[in-house]
RNA sequence: CUACAGGCCCGAACUAUCGUUUCGCGCAAGCGGAAAGGAAAGUCUGGACAGCACAGAGCAACUCACCGGUGAAGAGCCGGGAGGCGUGUAAGCGCCUACAGAAAGUGCCACAGAAAAUAACCGUCCCGGUUUCGGGAUAAGGGUGAAAAUGUGAGGUAAGAGCUCACGAUAGGGCAGGGCAACUUGCCUUAUGGGUAAACCUUGAGUGCUGUAAUGCCAUGUAUAGGUCCGCUGAGAACUGCUCGUUCAAGGGCCAGGGUAGGCAGCAGGAGGUAAGCAGUAAUGCUUAUCCCAGAUAAAUGAUAGUUUAGAAACAGAAUCCGGCUUACGAGGCUUGUAGCUAU
């Protein structure tokens, strides 16, 4: 699978019932104003790793404004997103995710991507935490 | 020209790169097309559409309210009438109006005032008594108030009063002229004991209820094992606002627990848009030509850079679809009215 910077289908996180279990069990990255929720599932899914975002109608009563922060986090993470899909192809692991937005301002496209750059580095360490976990636990 | 108020128009364009949703073509790679608003908003209305209901009677609730036209319909729009406000000597012009009924009934009318509805505090007048008082008549005058019993003049009277008369005002009725009508003009006649119906209410007209998470279909999947209460002395269900009434009726309610939560249709060709012509004061209608113009479901229109421009900033994101109303808002343009200044 080549790696692009485009964001279709596929790589949406659309299944509710996956949802609802992201936010009971998902683990959390936090990057102010930005936060990462993840889970690693072992179904076989058609891309390794489908992600949503979440601007929270709490902090933003405005659709307008839902939409446009829902657009800068997708958006950045469309251009960011290249390392953490290549690990996940390269460890053959299965991810879910969501964007979620915790600040009350609308954030610039520029700070966004920052957050973004320097959250999923972090993301793939904790991953790789886990791993050796789950290793230790099963030998 | 400036300020204020009302109405209308517009709600940036283009290029490049990387992307999103969708449609068409193609085996595929890919190529090509389309992609938020004037309010998409509030969910306030009217419909379309869908489901359930539709033997009957009563009650309740809600909506509307000058006339005519328009339209699928309306709490909309257009035109007219009436009333009010502003301006003006006036004519006129502009703006506003939930504009049926107060002569069916009930209620209410703060403060002030004698009195807020069938009014005697002061005053005026008469009678009795004779320094003060008592009985009566009287709405002309006084002050209060948002509002005080139809205005002015004359007659009249003890003093007064529509008590009578003249000219008016307001309301009802009649006749005549104008108008499809609301209404209006003139004449005659009757009455004149307030306001409030965005108080109850009355009159007239109308409304079955729910709402696209409607609804229909396909797929997937199981479990009702348990607890408790009620029940043929009728639980409960249907007639979907409620009651009566009618019909059915042996299982039903609550708690706990299990399963599904995927897909298709509805769902994008319509009371459709644009242009021209015709009819009409207008709203609007008709004809012809032409266009296809969002269709998602964790929910698509974005990011970056540059150019144009005085500036790109306001309010704000479709979710079944249309017609309206209301509210929010930016820079500029057009237009109407008022005020001011300058010039003529």
């Amino acid at each position: 699978m080549p790696l692009s910077n485009s964001y279709g289908r596929e790589e949406k996180l659309k299944s509710r019932k996956q949802i609802d279990l992201l936010f009971a069990k998902g683990k959390s990255v936090n990057q102010f104003p930005v936060k990462l929720i993840y889970l690693e599932v072992p179904d076989e899914m058609d891309f390794p790793v489908k992600a949503g975002v979440i601007a929270p109608s709490r902090l933003f009563k405005k659709a307008v404004q839902r939409n446009r922060v829902k657009r800068l986090l997708r958006e950045a993470y469309r251009t960011e997103k290249a390392p953490l899909i290549e690990y996940a192809q390269n460890q053959n692991r299965k991810l879910i995710l969501f964007l979620l937005f915790v600040d009350r301002q609308i954030p610039s496209y520029a700070l966004v991507k920052e957050k973004i750059s320097m959250a999923i580095p972090r993301l793939i360490k904790e991953l790789e935490k886990t791993k050796i976990t789950a290793a230790n636990e099963n030998s």
